[in-house]
RNA sequence: GCCGGAGUGGCGGAGCUGGUAGACGCUGGGGACUUAAAAUCCCCUGGCCGCAAGGCCGCGUGGGUUCGAGUCCCACCUCCGGCACCA
């Protein structure tokens, strides 16, 4: 019978789950190992990116299991969103009807795969059962003071009618729909990030298991920086203006101060004969987006005819505001050094400002000067601090600052507080009622989950549309009783995706948001996957999390992810596949033609896991070629090597035993360390090449029976972790029972597996000349004397008595002449 | 501009801590089987020279270290990704 992919995948599936094959339980003592790919947004249908993220976990989890750990590997979906309100409003379906019914879809997409999740652990954050816990976990962080609500200007996407989080502007443009993204002041709830800001990143030096480049950019994200403030006085003013500085060494040259233009001291400060310029400078930076005002270089601003006092030197210096000066970094307030910073000088150029120079490396000459110096060097023009080191009078400024009462040396992050109120109906209700008597009150955690009203006023126009439903506004105030208003807003979604993994350890609890002993025996995680596109979001959030859950005493630690692997794009013809480009391949119908294992196969042999990979149908007939392959080879073999009991096995069949072995070793050596899982499907290739090289030699012999049993029941089990279907169904052909996914993994003998003889390659002068085969354990002398035996070599030596001679051992023989 | 990562046949990619460059697969060519085709199987498939044996050249470019470099060092080019007036 040929290879009916279709038929084994039905009926493994069928019998996986009839069996009950892959739900776990916690099994105190036994080794756990949780694997995790990033849970599915309900976006409609699985796409090839999906396939290749989950078939890679996939590989992993098997593995894991048949070696005989404990491997937790769930699935769920992220299922608030904006999609769904969106389809919504163009009249498609309530976003909940929307979402199950892609939830569905995809379920059986993935089942189709042949995925080994345990579906019994899956969690909808949409659901009520899951994000009465987000509001929880809002309410113990707003008792520790890490959730609170501020006026803040933020970054507003008019696309999305809503406000975005700071890591979820890409380029001034939205992460989801590429608005242009623009600058509102708006109330809006905030969790406390920069609390862990020192620990997230002085944490990512213990993340040895994540790719370097994630770790890189999270570092930049956080963007820690050394300084110091300063405050300067207003002239003629009660008003202090607080600046942050890296270079307070450099106070002296100092010849102007530049407020942000949102700054709120510029109204207080600002002359009136300079009102109208200022107003007219503010509205017009106020109209542009954040992208507009980042690319444009060009350094713009006005005076705002006050005066600012140097706290060291009391010079008397003007206030500028400026374009390029950030409200949302440092104070908002800098002093200028043109002297010695690019942007200072040029905005000093432009505007006819002094340039100072105070730190001299020697030679730098105030007049000629065409751009800022940030050499190090001896200050100069410094009052008491002239003569000294600029680094030395840095550190001394900043402690005698402190003293003086104007300042204080302090370190200053870029990563900013997580915003997180979002103006849209399909995501979590924030649990906060607002009372004219009692102000901001929480909702008793007894009241909890808030539940999302079935009915609200799609418009998606930009205010909360939970705001138009008094039923749900209108409540009294759980602390006095009085009429109140309900908080309209609802949660970013991926408050929902920073602790699902710890859900998932006890999906079902009722009176947690995990069971504390199942999240002990289950995390961390021991190997996640996703796209790098959330190493500044997702990745960043779920650390902060983690962080916060265990300082309410919830988990023992703070790290939720040991390894992260990061899988590459797929791409196809050389873009990224989207349906805008009309170059999506459609993982159904590539399963109806080659069948769930061909297609698992193809997509992790074309690249490494982390690589970029181009599509290529060509390599899913290659991979349905190999499963025929294998398919005949066991078919027509299984009544031949049925019963056969060890042998030890000489000459050929000894050789097979040894490629055998020698593929186990390899095979589990990739999936347990490198995960190059390319080069894993290659090794089972070679070993198929190896057994028909084989079967051409045959003779029937006990010995040889045995290695050929031997070698493919080996060879079924390797696969079983890639095409898991057609591993079962071979192994049934092989007579024997059981499912392969419950192990054991083969091993494989040392000494078996260790070559006897090897080839080597003999150079002369560096250049390839012979080959030789000796035992793999002689010793040098007589590798070199048979090197030396052989007639090229001899030939290429020319009579000439080698002045040196490498032989290293198992690898090459190189012998070296005078030319 | 700063920080990452990557440049290897016609293509995807192998090549572990410096040691036979091109594993494995795809494509292409030739052959077997077949009335024929598909499927399957076998052989060849980096370039150049040569009847052959064999030789020379080849891992983005140019240098260097080394008995030996795709791998290490320096400079440069190109591509991809991240951040980007961060004081």
């Amino acid at each position: 019978m040929p290879y009916d992919p279709h038929a084994i995948e039905a009926r493994f599936q069928q019998r996986w789950r009839e069996s009950r094959l892959f739900a776990t339980s916690e099994k105190p003592g036994s080794p756990k190992f949780y694997c995790l790919e990033m849970f599915m947004y309900p976006s409609g249908k699985i796409h090839m990116g999906h396939v290749r993220n989950y078939a890679i976990g996939d590989v992993v989890a098997r593995f894991h299991r048949m070696r005989g750990e404990n491997v937790l590997h769930p699935m769920g979906f992220d299922a608030f969103g904006l999609p769904a309100e969106n389809a919504a409003i163009k009249g498609q379906s309530h976003p909940k009807v929307w979402t199950d019914s892609n939830i569905a879809t995809m379920k059986q997409q993935l089942d189709r795969l042949g995925l080994m999740y345990d579906w019994g652990r899956e969690v909808h954050t949409c659901e009520p059962d899951y994000y009465r816990w987000n509001q929880w976990f809002f309410l113990k962080m707003l008792e520790r003071g890490l959730a609170y609500k501020a006026k803040r200007t933020v970054n507003w996407c008019p696309g999305c009618a809503t406000v975005l989080a700071n890591e979820q502007v890409e380029n001034g443009a939205c992460w989801r729909c590429q608005s242009a993204v623009t600058l509102k002041e708006m109330e809006q709830w905030f969790l406390r990030i920069t609390g862990y800001a020192q620990e997230l990143l002085n944490d990512l030096d213990s993340l040895t298991e994540w790719p370097p480049e994630v770790v890189a950019m999270q570092r930049n994200w956080i963007g820690r920086s050394e300084g110091a403030y300063v405050e300067f006085a207003v002239e003629g003013a009660p008003h202090r203006i607080r600046v942050f500085t890296t270079r307070l060494d450099t106070i002296y040259g100092a010849t102007y101060v530049v407020l942000a233009p949102e700054h709120p001291l510029v109204d207080a400060i600002t002359a009136p004969d300079r009102r109208a310029e200022v107003d007219a400078f503010r509205t017009k930076m106020r109209a542009q987006s954040t992208h507009d005002r980042s690319t444009s270089k060009e350094k713009l601003g006005v005076f705002t005819g006050a005066r600012a006092v140097n706290p060291f030197s009391g010079e008397r210096v003007p206030i500028y505001i400026a374009n390029f000066v950030l409200m949302d970094y440092g104070t908002g307030a800098i002093m200028s050094v043109p002297a010695h910073d690019q942007r200072d000088f040029e905005f000093a150029k432009a505007y006819g400002l002094p340039v100072r120079v105070v730190v001299q490396p020697g030679g730098l000459d105030e007049a000629a000067l065409a751009q800022a110096s940030t050499e190090d060097g001896l200050l100069v023009d410094s009052g008491p601090y002239t003569g000294l080191p600029n680094r030395e009078a840095m550190a001394k400024m900043g402690a005698d600052a402190k003293v003086r009462g104007f300042g204080e040396p302090t370190v200053t992050f870029r990563i900013k507080d997580w915003g997180i109120s979002r103006q849209r109906y399909w995501g979590t209700p924030i649990p906060v009622v607002y009372c004219d008597a009692c102000g901001t009150v929480p909702v008793p955690e007894s009241q909890l989950p808030v539940e999302l009203p079935y009915d609200a006023p799609l418009t998606g126009k930009g205010e909360s549309p939970l705001a138009r439903l008094p039923s749900f506004v209108q409540v009294p105030c759980p602390k006095c009783g009085a009429p109140g208003r309900r908080e309209t807003d609802t949660m970013d979604t991926f408050v929902d995706s920073s602790w699902y993994f710890f859900r998932y350890c006890s999906a079902r609890e009722e009176s947690a948001a995990f069971d504390r002993g199942a999240a002990e025996y289950w995390t961390p995680v021991d190997f996640y996957i996703g796209g790098i596109e959330h190493a500044t979001m997702h990745l960043i959030y779920c650390r902060f999390f983690t962080m916060a859950l265990r300082d309410m005493g919830l988990i023992p630690f703070g790290e939720p992810v040991r390894r992260l692997m990061c899988q590459g794009m797929v791409i196809k013809d050389g873009a990224k596949m989207s349906k805008s480009l009309g170059n999506t391949v459609d993982p159904d119908a590539m399963i109806a033609r080659y069948g769930a294992d061909a297609v698992r196969l193809n997509i992790l042999f074309l690249a490494p896991p982390w690589d970029q990979l181009d599509w290529k149908e060509s390599g899913a007939e290659g991979a349905a070629r190999f499963l025929n392959r294998v398919y005949a080879l066991v078919e027509d073999n299984a009544a031949e090597v049925s019963g056969e009991t060890a042998a030890p096995g000489s000459g050929e069949a000894l050789a097979l035993r040894r490629r055998t072995h020698q593929t186990v070793k390899r095979v589990t050596g990739e999936l347990d360390q490198r995960l190059k899982i390319n080069t894993a499907i290659a090794g089972l290739m070679e070993l198929v090449n190896a057994q028909q090289a084989f079967l051409a030699t045959y003779g029937r012999t006990p010995e040889e029976r045995f290695a050929l049993k031997e070698s493919l029941e080996a060879l079924v089990r390797l696969l079983s972790p890639f095409a898991p279907h057609a591993a079962d169904a071979l192994w049934e052909l092989l007579g024997r029972d059981g499912f392969l996914a419950d192990g054991p993994w083969p091993s494989y003998d040392p000494l078996i597996a260790r070559e006897q003889t090897v080839t080597l390659p003999v150079q002369v002068n560096g250049k390839l000349r012979d080959q030789i085969t000796v035992p793999a354990d002689a010793p040098d002398e007589t590798v070199l004397a048979t090197a030396m035996a052989s007639g090229v070599v001899q030939a290429h030596l020319a009579g000439k008595i080698p002045v040196k001679k490498f032989v290293v051992k198992g690898r090459i023989v190189n012998l070296v002449v005078k030319e």
